[in-house]
DNA sequence: AAATAAATTTTACGCGCGGCAACTTTTGAC
DNA sequence: GTCAAAAGTTGCCGCGCGTAAAATTTATTT
């Protein structure tokens, strides 16, 4: 890598004795040449600086080594993660990731698939804004492109979808409560973004039933992705309206239950499981920050190292042309007790 | 745009009767062209479906219109939020910005790195991982590529630096705390990786030494970016071994708060200004998450809006030709009380 | 109206690599 | 040692656009 630097393919020829349709070929995939070759090669990019030029190669391969990956929402650590874990199980597998988000703008998202359009991808990793989508684009792009859709469910579009089991999820957590103190009322947001919440609201209608409890459910007015101040300020609300008909209060998701935290905080009232504690609250995802809330919350953790690991799983068999129906995968969570409840 | 699928240039420049060397200035730059053939170039582009190939474009041009973005560590709150502004503001100005974390990891740095030389971008906005650093493999790419660095400082690096002003942030709280009640002790990393922790710790002791007290200094151990976690496990030892010698503890960054909060948590020990209150906490940097910690962190914020638009502008002023020195620019930070002190 | 400057068109070539066809060499099993 | 398959080579064209130089048109100035 010291050495000379190499101005094209035909001169790294030269230097390496190798032809240039056999670098062509080693470049698009090491495993394609014969050993002894590839050695050659390898010997020679150790002696000669010499990287293909990427906008030369993506200009004529029908298929590029691009992969996007598309979060709703990066600032939310929760997808800061999974972006990470996708991110680097691209480049292991030998793809170029491109990072996009949407910051809860469906303008954005749109704008994000014209970009990737632009750039050729082998494959798309998208975890879609959900309501606030503009479906039929998702749809067209989905046509367009190998896409993997992850986190929310949009009917049937893409490759497949992996996300989490989220009735589940408000089984394990119900349960859980009511067996081990008073049923919990549901706290969640009354337009949510994520398709996600109906599913775990259904849930928790359902699972109580089946316990032989009176579902209750409080609805957050508010719109958009600050999930910790809408927990705060409406669960302030109904804390100080007395909203709650029990002393349980199971959040849809862990950033709402933040808020929720913060407004009990204001209001004085103790959270936890010890004795001096006036509610008991629980949330859903495990946010990296959940760990450290005071009290520490109790949520259910999803499994994103499974859902990455079959999204790009998904993905990259699709992409070297494997074919097989869409499917629709779902892990379950694992419930995380800590001393909020 | 519903019209036809135009697939080269020269074919767009058949049905829009302009040729094909203006309309490669057009794509370059709209304004290089007279406001007549650009009125022309628009109204076919919305009657035909052409977008020029970025990978042709980008193969012979001397610079690309790529910007990269890197920061440190994406799954912190205050990196994402910054590197959203970034990025808004280059897609605003014309350019394709593309986003990178280092994730802690120096090799990672280097990779990407590697990666953005790959693309030619036009520049660099650069959050480099601090001490951690490959400090030639920075020195290099920043003498190879137009590059602004950003929250870190590397001395003389780069076209600029734009950061916030360390000392002054700790000089206004050590002030507001001490006027308010007991100095503080100082509660940080004893091996930081970020360089502005430094500065932070020098400044605690001008600034204590100038009001006349003692400073103290509590190093926590531990590596990496898990900073909640250090400030949790250390903090905790520290308060059970009383190695503080007064009620007030300024931390070197709110996410080593955070952390130091749930310590107080699990220790029972009340934080706040209130009467029944035994310690009181502050941090520094004003991230996303503290306005939700309980209680409520009083923090300095960072002033990343002006951080932001300050390092594009330094960027896009060097692409486009203007030279001038090195010069490193520090925003004055803004105290933001809660409740925590 | 002529002179000058500026913008545009024409023409022509280059960038670095992918891909194909036809041919030659190497490999490995028998 | 034979021979077919696999791998590599040579030569050529195409991709879509950048860019330079010369010729032409258009706009501005005096």
């Amino acid at each position: 890598m010291t050495g000379k630097k190499i101005r094209n393919m035909d001169e790294f020829a030269s230097v390496s004795g190798i032809s240039r349709p056999t670098l062509s070929k080693y470049f698009h995939d090491p495993a394609s040449v014969r050993a002894s070759t590839r050695a050659k090669v390898e010997k020679a990019l150790e002696t000669y600086d010499y990287t293909p030029n990427i906008f030369a190669m993506n200009q004529n391969r029908k298929l590029t080594k691009n992969v996007g990956i598309v979060v709703p929402y990066l600032a939310d650590p929760f997808f800061a993660e999974i972006a990470r874990n996708l991110e680097q199980r691209c480049i292991a597998a030998g793809y170029r990731p491109s990072l996009h988000s949407s910051h809860g703008q469906p303008a954005l998202e749109n704008d994000i698939f014209d970009s990737l359009r632009s750039i050729k991808p082998a494959g798309v990793l998208l975890a879609p804004l959900g309501r606030a989508s503009d479906r039929r684009a998702v749809e067209k792009f989905c046509e367009q492109i190998p896409t993997v859709l992850f986190d929310s469910h949009l009917q049937g579009m893409g490759l497949a979808f992996v996300g989490s089991d989220n009735p589940q999820f408000v089984r394990l957590m119900v349960d859980y409560l009511c067996r081990t103190g008073e049923p919990p009322c549901f706290f969640e947001m009354k337009h949510p973004s994520n398709p996600n919440a109906n599913k775990r609201r259904q849930s928790y209608i359902q699972s109580m039933e089946e316990l032989g409890h009176t579902p209750h459910i409080f609805q957050a007015e508010g719109e958009g992705w600050d999930f910790e101040e809408i927990g705060r300020r409406e669960g302030g609300r109904a804390l100080a309206s007395g909203a709650f008909s029990t002393n349980t209060i199971l959040c849809s998701n862990d950033r709402l239950a933040i808020g929720f935290l913060t407004a009990c905080y204001e209001q004085n009232i103790r959270v936890g499981i010890g004795e001096d504690c006036q509610i008991r609250v629980a949330g859903q995802d495990d946010h990296p920050f959940s760990r450290f809330t005071c009290p520490p919350l109790t949520t259910v953790a999803q499994d994103y190292e499974s859902i990455s690991r079959r999204s790009v799983e998904i993905l990259f068999r699709a992409i070297e042309g494997e074919v097989h129906a869409h499917e629709d995968t779902f892990f379950e969570g694992r419930l995380v007790m800590r001393s909020s409840a």
